[in-house]
DNA sequence: ATGAAAGCGCTAACAA
DNA sequence: TTGTTAGCGCTTTCAT
């Protein structure tokens, strides 16, 4: 990079000290008009830019936000993304993408670049794979705001926004109980995320609701396209196999409609399928997929925001952690 | 944030100077072995990490790396984004992404946030607005190496990496040829693209050389899946609609397929269709959808790779531009 | 083998 | 109204 103009470039052409020039950038009432004209007219010429190196060393902040997801790939995430960043270009704060790619390992590497990049703040969902939480505790114990989202957990002392899990899974499964199933498969994330046990429970309850008895043989660990096609090939070879179908995110529900076709087993004739998250896949498929909408935009909006208030907070002592749900909303397209 | 521990902290603590501390840190010949461990081990307890502000500063280097694209949530730019930053992530640089959503002036305040974060390099594809290339220029009047990818303009002395658009493009509409069609429709990009126009000569080229006459009506400036439905319905109502079509993105492809539906023609039994990009969504269509990939994940990396070797080649003078197009592939399902 | 001092670019308390 | 100085955390040249 070539050397920039600094302050000092511009007190030496022009003959005064830098503090002078500092002020008179900035507008300090101190300054004459004329030297303050004179100084921002250089500074046009030579197109001077404030270093914010300079200025992050100095104010001890960066203005830059750590957001830490499992798969950028993932049209959830990247809607979250967006939220994030809106908010976060709105306050004139910058956003750090990282990756955990579902693995731990990578997670914990992950927070130590946020933590050496000297965030302002960090959002993180973690991985699949992370059941030890002591690499967040690194952050929270260094006072960098933290706020979790989706995949969240309370072994932590920290902010949560998450989607409304189980609503939306009572609210889905209801719906496919009221077009006529009376047997009804739930493919699930792992146990160990709050995400799967909040959807299984939302299932679980729906179905008492109506009476229907829970059969644990019908809910399959499944929550990507792979494992949920296989899974669902097995069950739809069943004799009697269960009509509906409640899958804890839409490519889980895409596989199983792609595996009924195979078997030439129709959707929404013969077995109804709903999904969960409303990602662009959904109205592509065909048919078209009914799935709970769970606003990642909006999600990403609401812990950007939770967490630009925390940094911003000056009292940090008898801190109380906010669990906040954003409602989720049953999309009705025909797969159900 | 908390006051982080410094090397001051250290070296008051242990009554020897910051330089030295600071050398031992760093496994300095000239520190006596005691001193280096007794200083190390410190360290370790206190939880001493560098700050990377401070060095920054001091290198005049951020081993940051700028990212600009129009829009994370398409697929086929998270793709890149996850090549970009397996490179970097081994290089030991971090990535910040920034989204011009398509919009010029989000894309110059992005140019702007860029470059006052002192990144050490930058990665751009511009918006389909962008006809202006003005504030790129100041990039690169600051000497910050950048490579542009996908979408790219000679009007910069910059550094290309581009997908085989022209190559992709004949090839799909060789395919579509050699099944039989022989009045084929083009669903275009912007014509100041680059990639609007390779991909619309690929096109040209293949039909003459099947000696098809090119015929503009049949060209139709659509590249998102709403132009792209509305498009569809249009073309598809005229008599002797096209057979043929060939899409320049997957999502406009899927508006042709579903538009078809919509009018209860058959793909691809009546008409066929090949798209280009091969995301996730190709494979989710019904049918499902035959298109060129044009390897994102491998662009991102290529891209990465040769800004690196830009950001630390020392001769900055006689810079010659590279451009590299990555190889694409006709990926063959059921709608062609 | 270790320390003192200067400097990266900027700001702000204090002086004049 | 403007200038001097110190300091943010770190490295490195030049002493010692």
């Amino acid at each position: 990079m070539k050397r920039q103009t600094t302050i000092k470039d511009i007190a030496i052409k022009l003959g005064l000290s830098t503090s002078t020039v500092s002020r008179a950038l900035k507008d300090h009432p101190d300054i004459s008009p004329k030297t303050r004209s004179v100084v921002k007219e250089l500074a046009a010429i030579l197109g001077y830019r404030p270093n914010k190196i300079a200025l992050n060393l100095r104010n001890n902040s960066t203005r830059m936000i750590g957001l830490i997801i499992p798969e950028i790939e993932h049209n959830f995430f990247s809607a979250i993304i967006n939220g994030v960043e809106e908010i976060a270009y709105k306050n004139d704060y910058s956003v750090m993408v990282f990756q955990s790619n579902e693995s731990y390992k990578r997670e914990v590497i992950n927070v130590h670049t946020v933590l050496a990049n000297r965030v302002d703040g960090a959002l993180i969902s973690f991985s699949k794979e992370t059941k030890d939480f002591s690499h967040f505790q690194k952050l929270i114990d260094n006072e960098i705001p933290v706020v979790f989202f989706d995949r969240v957990t309370d072994e932590l002392h920290t902010d949560q926004i998450i989607a409304d899990d189980y609503h939306g899974a009572y609210v889905a499964v209801n719906h496919i109980i009221e077009k006529g199933c009376t047997s009804i498969a739930h493919f699930a994330a792992p146990q160990h995320l709050d995400i799967g046990k909040n959807r299984l429970l939302g299932y679980h309850d729906a179905l008492l609701n109506h009476n229907i008895p829970y059969d644990p043989n019908l809910v399959m660990l499944a929550d990507t396209y792979k494992t949920a096609y296989k899974a669902a090939l097995e069950i739809l070879k069943r004799p009697n196999h269960p009509t509906g179908f409640f899958a804890v995110n839409d490519m889980a529900a895409i596989a199983i409609m792609k595996a009924a076709r195979y078997l030439g087993i129709k959707v929404p004739e013969d077995i109804k399928v709903v999904g969960f998250e409303n990602s662009v896949v959904a109205s592509i498929s065909e048919p078209e997929l009914t799935t709970v909408d769970q606003f990642g935009f909006e999600l990403g909006r609401e812990a950007c925001i939770l967490l630009l208030k925390r940094i911003e907070e000056t009292h940090k002592e008898n801190f109380k952690p906010i669990k906040r749900a954003i409602k989720t909303k049953l999309i009705i397209r025909n797969s159900c």
